[in-house]
DNA sequence: ATGTGACTGAGAGTCCGTA
DNA sequence: TTACGGACTCTCAGTCACA
């Protein structure tokens, strides 16, 4: 059972790319950094409630699809 | 709107006592400290994802759930 | 049984690059 | 377009005493 840091980047960048988007534009939309999305994607970051929130929004659905893993 | 931190906490709060625990007992079994729970239920703390992961077991349901709100 | 302020060390998150 | 590194600032994790 992989890490949720791990299940919660492969959901990112499949529906980052479900949208058509790199992650720079991800970044920007969810104004958060570049290098910090590519992390995520990686299961490298300990993301917290209000870039979760951030990531949802820029993904156009609701924090809690972003768990269906 | 509130903020997902609020959310977040209201949805903790509302299934610890659906399961009839106290906030040590689910510090315990998350293996969290009993403060940080308790600012968690009120919306103080930015959780992140490694303890949002400990939260859902210590509850009995998946993270996904947490977000249901 | 819970709320709250304060504190330190760890790591979240940014920004500069290179390949 | 993305991975990955170094270096940086600031916030979160985790804990305590006390209300």
């Amino acid at each position: 059972m992989p890490s949720i840091r791990i299940l919660f980047g492969i959901r990112v960048r499949k529906l980052r790319q479900a949208l058509g988007i790199s992650q720079e534009e991800l970044a920007f939309s969810s104004n958060l950094h570049r290098t910090y999305i590519s992390d995520i994607e990686r299961g490298m970051r300990n993301v917290s409630l209000d870039n979760i929130y951030k990531i949802a929004v820029a993904l156009d659905i609701s924090p809690k699809d972003l768990f269906d893993f």
